[in-house]
DNA sequence: GTTTCCCGCTTTTTT
DNA sequence: AGCGGGAAAC
């Protein structure tokens, strides 16, 4: 059966029984390939699938392995293995048994942006804006959380430290009292749930296999975690060194490097042979991982042919390097037979994708982004969702606040000050205090009171005792009680309230205020109680009920309807979501919400070209391949404030970066870059000149073809291209000119209405490289400048980097030409 | 008190 | 290009 189209190696690592596994795999040796069929082998040795975890750090990459495992057990059993992102994976567990964890079954999983939102309201609560950026005190938390340090653990020896601790310690409290988690609580709870003493036998008894995929980019967190879930001992790791391209998020090689000393009697097997690229391709990866110095030695090897050389284009700018990306596929269909879903479009920076999108749009090629500045993350589309999130979890201040005042409705800042106010004041949610404001009766036994603020003292949190012990825990998780309103466990001490909820007390609204706020509680009250209803009818009620269609109906410009089609999407997808669940009740509220808070891809379905940044792209492949933005600066992206000894871990990250983009390819790759980027403000001197990527220098030339677009400078205005042909066409160059304009005053200069500057400044020569031609110029050639006319070649001097034409435009005398080539191709 | 307009800052990479 | 913050306009 299929075991026969394994190599020996492979076959054993399918067929290896139980003990932990060390599987070293090279890109492309068949790595998704050995572990979907070990999955398919577990369950026909008869492990239950049930009990078999298989983690995964890309959506994309848990898809493709569910798909292939379909493909190999039947939908019917692959639907019942755990197959996922580590994320997605602890968000289900949890949800088993969220009271664990202090937390209800509908929690929130706070995306990066309600965590800035949140640690800079903290921030300012607490005078500490200014000394650092809630980003800044942000990405140490997160960091933190990597490294499993909690907040009453966290601490530092720099004044801004102590700082990030006080800030850690109340961004906690406040995520909790919103039954709220962010991504690190999901690994950082279930890891604390390893250890909770009634619930964590039961999860470490869990599975009885687990499976990790690209095991080399698992933080100190998810290490632990996995050793914990695999208590059994059947743990196979799977793991390149050389493509760990995680370390910024705390990722750490040695956990692969000393997977063997952490588990005695582990096989290791290696898989070196590389069934995807074509032997120039591996060449090419060879070369470029081969500088680096921190690294397990090793070398592919393929059977592949050479097959097509690589071929690497440099365009003048972004603008041309999109539209020849486009070309070059246009040329990959009509001449090689190609498929669009073929081709994928790798770049190192999401900014990177709008310019290619638009060249794609513009030729109607069919496209999908994957990641990006995603869909859920229009303005639009979050307001909705914060009004999803509302109605299942009101305690969620940052959604809350998110949603009421949008639209518009009279419900402005001061007011909410003081509703805050009044929430601290009552130690309550912002939620019933704005009930108790808006002089609603009483106390609606909300649960939200169950978001019992924490102790002062966090390290509470480990004897959590305050769960209630009867809950039946894992086995127990389809007859889970219904989130009907249930008596609040919490023994939160119900102290006097310093503000009479009542009648607003001391701190008064005005009647105005009042009246608006209580109509959107109402609202609010309203659609929650609607919250059980079919997803996409309640939907229908919230984009009309909070008149957020109206709103944006009344605006009546072009982007007004741009954002109805966004919500009209949005609309779809939810329906979508409903048809596709296959079980009722995962298609509820809380379901979708936790997907979208977890996937950050649109998941189009294929036929289109794929557009990805190489991180995404780890761990797939494709027929064609295009690396764009192959520049210093760009890719490798180097900052420069850097220290030193950082930049070289840096550049060596970098550099396993592109060896991962390179490997994705498996018959053609095509490199671009421009010698002109727009991209935000760059260093001070030439924010726009960029050199080729140093990484194109280590390619051996008998892997590539070099061409491209040549600059020729100075014009009167900007710079001449010389575009080399190959077709025996010419093509068009535009010159955009006033390259030392800064972006600000061309942002200024656009908003007073005036149009971009853009001066036609090019010429088109023949260039055919040769040996007697200096770099492919000759005498007798012709050229054509955009303002002079057709002219022919008359001398040519110099050679190199710099040389001089002089060139005869009939009735208009000679003009001297000085070309500068800044890079050899 | 609320809304709107304008300025300045920002972005690596993912869940 | 998008967002938050601040200041002026409604």
């Amino acid at each position: 059966m299929y075991l026969d189209d394994l190599n020996p190696p492979q076959r054993e690592a399918v067929e290896y029984g139980d003990g932990p596994l060390l599987i070293l795999a090279g890109a492309g040796s068949g790595k998704t390939r050995v572990i979907t069929h070990r999955l398919a082998h577990l369950v026909e040795r008869g492990v239950r699938p049930w009990r078999i975890l298989a983690v995964t750090f890309t959506n994309k990459a848990a898809a493709e392995m569910r798909e292939r495992t379909t493909h190999l057990v039947g939908a019917e059993e692959a639907r019942k293995l755990w197959i996922g992102t580590f994320h997605a994976t602890c968000a289900r567990l949890l949800r088993l048994t969220p009271e664990a964890a202090g937390l209800t079954r509908d929690f929130n999983i706070y995306d990066d942006d309600d965590q800035r939102k949140l640690v800079g309201g903290i921030m300012k609560e607490l005078n500490f804006s200014g000394h650092l950026t809630p980003r800044a005190a942000l990405s140490r938390i997160d960091q933190a959380k990597n490294e499993g340090i909690t907040a009453s653990e966290f601490s530092a020896d720099d004044y801004l430290g102590d700082m990030v601790a006080r800030i850690y310690v109340e961004y906690q409290r406040r995520l909790r009292a919103a039954n709220a988690v962010d991504f690190g609580d999901l690994l950082l709870e279930v890891l604390r749930l390893t250890d909770d003493p009634e619930v964590g036998p039961q999860l470490r008894a869990r599975f009885d296999h687990v499976l990790v995929d690209e095991f080399q980019d698992t933080n100190r967190v998810q290490f632990e975690l996995v050793r914990r879930l695999a208590a059994r001992g059947n743990l196979a790791v799977v793991g390149d060194d050389d493509q760990s391209i995680y370390s910024w998020r705390g990722a750490d090689v040695k956990n692969i490097v000393d997977f063997e000393r952490h588990h005695p009697g582990c096989r290791t097997i290696k898989l070196e042979q590389n069934y995807r690229s074509t032997q120039l391709i591996l060449d090419a990866a060879n070369a470029v991982i081969a500088r680096n110095v921190y690294r397990k030695k090793k070398r592919l090897f393929t059977e592949h042919g050479a097959g097509e050389p690589i071929v690497y284009r440099l365009c003048p700018d972004e603008r041309q390097e999109a539209a020849d990306v486009v070309r070059a596929i246009l040329t990959l269909v009509e001449d090689e037979g190609r498929q669009l879903g073929d081709v994928a479009i790798l770049y190192r920076m999401n900014a990177q994708s709008r310019i290619l999108e638009e060249a794609l749009r513009a030729e109607g090629l069919p496209y999908a982004i994957y990641g990006s500045t995603r869909f859920f993350d229009r303005a639009e589309i979050k307001d909705v969702l914060a009004w999803l999130r509302v109605i299942a979890n009101p305690a969620d201040e940052i959604s809350l606040l998110r949603i009421v005042n949008v639209p518009p409705r009279g419900i402005g800042d001061s007011t909410i000050d003081k509703v805050t106010l009044l929430a601290r004041a009552r130690g309550s949610s912002l939620w019933d205090a704005m009930r108790a404001a808006a002089g609603g009766a009483g106390t609606v036994p909300s649960r939200t009171r169950l978001n019992r603020p924490l102790p002062q003292s966090a390290p509470a949190q480990r004897g959590n005792d305050e769960r209630s012990s009867n809950l039946s825990l894992f086995g127990a998780e389809h007859d889970w009680p219904s989130p009907s309103p249930s008596p609040s466990p919490s023994p939160s001490p119900d102290e006097e309230p310093t503000v009479d909820p009542g009648d607003g007390g001391a701190i008064a609204l005005g009647s105005g205020p009042k009246k608006k706020l209580s109509a959107f509680v109402q609202l609010v009250d309203d659609l929650r109680a609607k919250r059980e209803a079919k997803l996409s009818e309640l939907v229908e009620e919230v984009l009309h009920r909070s008149t957020l269609v109206e709103a944006l109906t009344a605006q009546g410009t072009a982007e007004a309807e741009d954002r109805l089609a966004n919500l009209e999407e949005l609309a779809n997808s939810i329906a979508d979501f409903e048809r596709e669940a296959l079980d009722p009740a995962e298609a509820g509220l809380t379901a979708y919400l936790e997907r979208i808070s977890l996937v950050s891809s649109t998941d189009v379905e294929g036929g289109g070209v794929s557009m990805m940044t190489v991180h995404a792209a780890k761990g797939l492949e494709f027929p064609v391949v295009f690396i764009t933005g192959l520049e210093d600066g760009t890719f490798p992206l180097v900052r420069e404030e850097e220290d030193r000894a950082a930049e070289t871990q840096q550049l060596e990250e970098e550099r396993r970066l592109a060896y991962v983009a390179i490997t994705r390819a498996r018959e053609r790759l095509i490199l671009t870059g421009a010698e002109h980027r727009r991209l935000f403000r760059q260093g001070n001197d030439d924010p726009f000149e960029r050199r080729p990527s140093r990484y194109l220098a280590d390619i051996p030339d008998h892997c590539i073809v070099r061409t491209g677009t040549r600059r020729v400078a100075p014009d009167a205005r900007g710079y001449a291209r010389i575009e080399p042909r190959g077709d025996g066409r010419y093509v068009e160059r535009e010159d955009h000119g006033d390259h030392d304009e800064t972006w600000s005053e061309r942002t200024r200069a656009r908003r007073a209405g005036a149009s971009a500057p853009s001066a036609a400044t090019g010429i088109r020569v023949d260039y055919e490289p040769s040996e007697d031609a200096a770099d492919g110029f000759r005498v007798g050639q012709s050229v054509q400048h955009a303002k002079f006319g057709v002219g022919r070649v008359k001398t040519v001097s110099g050679s190199g980097a710099s040389l001089k034409l002089v060139v005869d435009f009939p009735g208009q005398g000679a003009m001297t030409i000085v070309a500068r080539f800044l890079q050899p191709l």
